[in-house]
RNA sequence: GGCCCCGUCAUCUAGCGGUCUAGGAUACCGGCCUUUCAAGCCGGCGGCGCGGGUUCGAAUCCCGUCGGGGCCA
């Protein structure tokens, strides 16, 4: 066994899709739970160039995540270079190669005109795939089109019967007839690669092992399996697939075939590594290394049973860091979209997660991205951090609400420490304590009408009298204390606990919900609050 | 349209021929607790898409069907 090497190719841009998130995330654990390779290759084929520039918001996201990777941007590694668009000149140097070797043939038709034959081709029942009309052009049929102005595209020849049967880690043995596999293009008309070429070639370049990407991508496997044994067939020899009709595509002959490819026996320079050679890149980390193994995970679908998308709401990591998920947790939630451990558990820390986690076991239905459950999560992990951690965790969404100074200022953070233990029972996400306490660090409060009017009524300017007086004689400073001060209350005023500290409450907060008051009084300054509650005094009055 | 994949409570999922009167979690509902909101604890609601087989026995295997999704363009 080569050592593992797993990789995540995402195409540039400024933000990380969860679902992008979750692909990364299995091929990260595969790589560290089998002491592989991780490998970040950034697939910018189709990008322009401002997505490129601003595909730093994804790399911050998978660090934040806590998804490190051993090769790629800013790190390097020895099987550059890891972005797509500058591997173009292997890309180039493989397309000749296969041309020569008989492996692609130029197709010369027009985009209108193969349109056309599709139309054709469903309007008679047929497949619609390309019919293979330029297979075998002569050179004099070649110039003539030339002369039309017509620039070929380059197309990969594919057998026209036989099965490719693969081992998919998560789907089993997927069979697909080579009848259904047009002559697919692997270099565009004006010279750039597809996906399938580009992806194929750079995945076996830096001898990649195992593929875990979308469900959406199982297609393309058959296709990338051809170009494998291409680009693995031996320089000198004729392209395995040269001669479709003897292509090895037997049933169960061609897989072997496949896996075994560039296996064991003596390495002879495949066109793959001529081709490296050619253009100046490194070498494959193992020359033995055949076609990788295959893992489609299934889609992540919306709450509408669709896939997930923008209209579904946060779609992009950053959105859940924003709204105070933990990133640990996002993990763990997106460890469990698709994958399940056979206990049943739910909860996993990353190291666990490492541990457990295996293809086997990612399941093969749509997994739907349930934020409720995320929510929970979250809220059962914020339960079990320290004081100290929590509040640590809070201070930068704090600050990014405005609620606290940036740096805050030590007062600031202390008064924070003081309420975490407050905030950790009633929050699912960090974002949602700035609710609940910014009250404690404005200068002024805002009054939510409706607790205004259901709380500051009744007795409740006589309940703010008597506790703007009690609050300010009393000694000591504490929950108990104030507790007892209330306590005296209810029974001086002959009202429950509600008709006394709601009002007190919606003074001071601005709002009926809060942390629990006593405890919230005593971290803040005594004077604050009175003054507080004597400034809400005219609104009962008022109201009564 | 062709091909591929999938189908257990509202949602995620355990289940891989008997231990299933189908287990867990989220959500929801109710109770306890209670100074608000939560948290916590207890309880409840609720499911094998359908139809045929195979078998002594099927959620589990096979076929069909229906439904959902994906790819092709």
């Amino acid at each position: 066994m080569s050592a593992p090497r797993l990789r995540f190719p995402p195409a540039p841009s400024g933000w990380l899709h969860v679902g992008g998130a979750r692909t990364a995330l299995y091929n990260w654990l595969g790589a560290r739970g089998s002491d592989g390779t991780f490998v970040l290759r950034i697939e910018d084929t189709d990008a322009d160039r401002s997505d490129v520039a601003a595909q730093q918001g994804m790399l911050d996201s998978l660090r934040w995540l806590g998804l490190s990777w051993d090769e790629g941007p800013e790190v390097g590694g020895p099987c550059g270079p890891y972005v797509q668009s500058e591997r173009r000149p292997l890309h180039d140097a493989l397309a000749r190669r296969l041309l020569a070797a008989g492996a692609a043939y130029e197709a010369f038709e027009t985009p209108d005109e193969l349109e056309a034959d599709r139309r054709r081709a469903q309007a008679e029942g047929r497949p619609p795939g390309y019919s293979g009309a330029h297979r075998d052009l002569t050179e004099g049929q070649k110039a003539a089109l030339r002369a039309q102005g017509r620039e070929p595209v380059l197309r990969l020849r594919t057998p026209d019967e036989g099965t490719l049967a693969f081992d998919d880690l998560v789907r089993g043995r997927v069979e697909v007839a080579w009848a259904e596999i047009d002559d697919f293009v692997i270099a565009r008309a004006d010279g750039s690669p597809t996906y399938y070429l580009a992806n194929t070639a750079d995945d076996l370049a830096q001898s990649i092992t195992l593929v875990a990407r979308g469900e959406d991508l199982l297609n393309a496997v058959p296709r990338q399996v051809l170009l494998a044994r291409a680009l693995l067939g031996a320089s000198g020899d004729s392209a395995p697939v040269a001669e479709p009709g003897a292509a090895p595509a037997g049933d169960g002959a061609g897989d072997r075939d496949a896996a075994e490819l560039g296996g064991r026996g003596g390495h002879r320079p495949t066109l793959l590594d001529d081709a490296l050679a050619e253009v100046g890149f490194p070498p494959r980390p193992d020359p033995a290394a055949g076609a990788p193994q295959w893992a489609h995970l299934p889609v992540i679908v919306g709450q509408d049973g669709k896939k997930l998308s923008k209209r579904h709401g946060a779609v992009a990591v950053d959105d859940y860091r924003q709204q105070g998920v933990l990133p640990e947790v996002l993990c763990n939630f997106l460890a469990l979209c698709g994958w399940g451990d056979e206990t049943g558990r739910e909860r996993f820390t990353l190291e666990e997660l490492i541990e457990r986690f295996s293809f086997q076991r990612v399941g093969r239905n749509p997994a739907r991205f349930d934020t409720d459950k995320l929510r929970s999560l979250n809220g059962d992990a914020i339960r079990e951090l320290s004081a100290t951690e929590l509040t640590a965790r809070l201070e930068p969404v704090f600050v990014e609400a405005g609620v606290l100074a940036d740096p805050p200022t030590n007062e600031q953070r202390a008064l924070l420490a003081s309420l975490a233990p407050l905030l950790r029972p009633r929050i699912q996400t960090l974002r949602e304590a700035v609710g609940l306490v910014a009250w404690c660090f404005a200068d002024e409060v805002g009054y939510d009408e409706q607790s205004v009017a259901k709380h500051l009524k009744g007795r409740a300017g006589e309940v703010l009298d008597r506790a703007a007086e009690e609050l300010t004689a009393r000694q000591e400073w504490s929950a108990e204390a104030i507790l007892g001060v209330f306590d005296a209350l209810c029974a001086e005023l002959e009202l429950g606990r509600g008709k006394v500290m709601q009002p007190v409450r919606v003074a001071v907060a601005g709002t009926h919900v809060s942390p629990p008051l006593p405890e919230t009084l005593a971290v803040l300054d005594r004077d604050v609050v009175v003054e507080r509650i004597r400034a809400a005094r005219p609104m009962a009055a008022e109201a009564t």
